[in-house]
DNA sequence: TACAGTATATACCAATCAGTACAATAATGC
DNA sequence: GCATTATTGTACTGATTGGTATATACTGTA
């Protein structure tokens, strides 16, 4: 029995990268091919299904991350407040201050949400639940810190786009900020 | 000197539909000359650019329509406060409460915006002059005003990648009652 | 009816597409 | 060192890509 080399693993963040640059159907085997530093037989043996097997590895990549560095310590952790601040840390660390595109999102809006939808949704209803969880714990009211979480993802992903659209990451600082700020100062309850 | 045929014009809402739904480069001759009823010839006879000319002429007209139906009466009206609701009418008809997608976000999420930078940003920065220039005239304080206009902007255009990346365009008519309350609401000064 | 300019259909192009086949090579376990 | 298996490079496929060339049909005007 060979051993288990992890080199598919080692292959997503660039994979990662081709498909945020070019989106789903603009990233070709070449380009992939060419980023990657493998050859399409590579590329074929460490995934059988082709493009949308990479896109999958990437997308489930991602949630892994999140799951692991963000939703997981949001739905259990004691002190709640501070891991809704870490929780925007880690936002603001990936999406590199709002340099970096949100791929789930990106898919999302057009037909390239009909090939991944389980995943694009399972992403964001995990976020959703996390964040709602730690907001409840922190004092909001049931239906409050729902919405709460939903404004608060909902402005994160507006704000990424923004920011693209205008060639300004300050847009997604900002919005950032002005999100903490508005949890720290709004009544929490009904 | 034959007639001015305006059948150029015909087939651009039948083009927006085929890039909001494939994006650019997922968006093939065969397909756009399919969904037009346009050959080949017809194609690019009105548009010898080709797929570029094409798109550039979607966004043009969409920047088109918020400019006459939303941005020119938000920036002279003497009634601020119904203009900032009929922007919210208007947006929630043209995004068909969430079911439509943001043609000019999603070309800006990867390399499409490279093609089209001028027209994206022109777009989104129309947009938030107007606001901004709205919500002054309501009272706003100059820095509150261009605040909450970059803040309304963000959460329509996020709203629409959650509403379709979960299938529920709930989530988009939320967020506008949500910011129509919010605007209401909020102190207006510094 | 003749003409000019518009509109369209069709055939065609070289390039690229995703994916396959397979032989050659490299690594591993025994 | 041998057998097994993982990995990779290369050549190939048939389909599709965006775009061009061109011949024909249409339309309004004189």
């Amino acid at each position: 029995m060979p051993r288990e080399i992890a080199e598919r693993r080692d292959a997503i963040p660039a994979l990662g990268e081709v498909f945020r640059e070019h989106g789903f159907s603009g990233s070709s085997l070449a380009e992939i091919s060419q980023h990657t530093g493998l050859g399409k037989g590579s590329l074929y043996h460490f995934f059988p299904g082709g493009k949308t097997e990479m896109a999958e590895a990437v997308l489930d990549d991602v949630t892994n991350w999140f799951e692991e560095n963000v939703f997981s310590t949001m739905l259990d952790s004691k002190h709640p407040e501070g891991v809704i601040r870490s929780m925007f840390e880690a936002v603001n660390c990936y999406f590199r201050s709002g340099e970096r595109t949100c791929l789930v999102g990106a898919f999302a809006l057009n037909d390239t949400r009909d090939r991944f939808g389980d995943r694009i949704s399972k992403y964001f209803n995990a976020w959703t639940d996390a964040l709602t969880s730690a907001l409840k714990r922190t004092g909001f009211s049931e239906k409050n810190a729902a919405e709460t979480a939903e404004d608060i993802i909902v402005s994160i992903q507006g704000a990424l786009v923004l920011a693209r659209s205008k060639q300004d990451a300050e847009v997604f600082i900002r919005t950032l900020k002005r999100l903490q700020r508005r949890i720290a100062t709004e009544p929490h309850g009904v």
